[in-house]
DNA sequence: ATGGTTGAAGGTCAA
């Protein structure tokens, strides 16, 4: 079975080029993120022509998360338990946000997650990223606790680089997120929960990377960072038999920031 | 020039 992640950044401007790369790639399971569409305006019909069952939630321009699988999809969930709601305003009712959506896919608990961004240190967005990882951890790690053979997929854009090596140059991530302590703390609690990027072992670095932004000619310059993973329960971990960034597909016109990364079972 | 690009409910915000 072959499990692919993409934040796609939206995917009506981009549903050429995902049905162009589902059919050269030959994926089972793909987790989209940043659709940036409502649930009517998701262009689901493009990837039932390919064979895929199509799940999809989103409410805005923002967000957005979806799943294609063709090796089943089922038990469909919005959101996890306990995933914190963006509070706009106090007072108001907090508004969900479409982050995070898991489905049985062939057999695999697979969850497409759109880690929130932090914006600015000090931004009270950030204090949200950190909380919406704790309670991510809390959750992921309960699933492991009830079957320890689970076989469960973190997947998606954790908008972390977890190590040096997963940005181009630090320096000019002082004062930054995506780098913090706090975040990267966040993401290895993830970790020793039970969760192990399955990825990196097949694709070492320094200078692998899965976002490039579109600013600066990072692409071409290969000044990008990694932050998007694919996350293994040790059951799933263990069918792991080869992964790759899918590096052509950020070229030329069109292209997502982000590169997919794709992942092998045996 | 404190910029650069992209996408969306765009005439601005988010990434």
């Amino acid at each position: 079975m072959r499990l692919a992640t993409w934040n796609v950044n939206s995917i009506r401007s981009r549903a050429d080029r995902v049905v162009a790369w589902l059919q050269r790639s030959d994926v089972d399971v793909v987790a989209l993120q940043e659709t940036k569409c409502r649930d009517e305006q998701f262009p689901e019909d493009r990837f039932r022509e390919l064979g895929y069952e199509v799940a999809h939630v989103g409410h805005s321009q923002w967000n957005g998360v979806a799943l294609l699988s063709r090796v089943g999809l089922s038990d469909v969930q919005v959101g996890f338990p306990g995933m914190p709601s963006w509070a706009a305003k106090e007072g108001l009712d907090p508004a969900p946000e479409a982050r995070a959506l898991g489905a049985t896919c062939g057999g695999v608990r697979v969850w497409s997650l759109y880690v929130p961004n932090g914006r600015q240190l000090g931004d009270p967005h950030y204090d949200y990223k950190l909380a919406w990882l704790e309670a991510l951890r809390v959750a992921a790690g309960g699933w492991l606790i009830d079957d320890a053979e689970a076989q469960v997929a973190l997947v998606g854009d954790w908008n972390i680089a977890p190590q040096d090596d997963d940005v181009w140059d630090m320096s000019v991530f002082a004062d930054s997120t995506h780098v913090t302590p706090a975040e990267r703390e966040a993401f290895r609690a993830v970790v020793e929960a039970g969760y192990a990027d399955v990825v990196r072992p097949h694709t070492p670095g320094p200078g692998v990377y899965t976002y490039w932004d579109y600013t600066q000619l990072r692409f071409p310059r290969r000044e990008g960072m990694r932050i998007d993973f694919v996350l293994g329960s040790p059951a799933l971990a263990r069918r792991v038999s080869g992964a790759r960034i899918d590096r052509e597909e950020r070229k030329g016109k069109g292209a997502s920031d982000h590169a997919p990364v794709i992942v092998e079972l045996a």
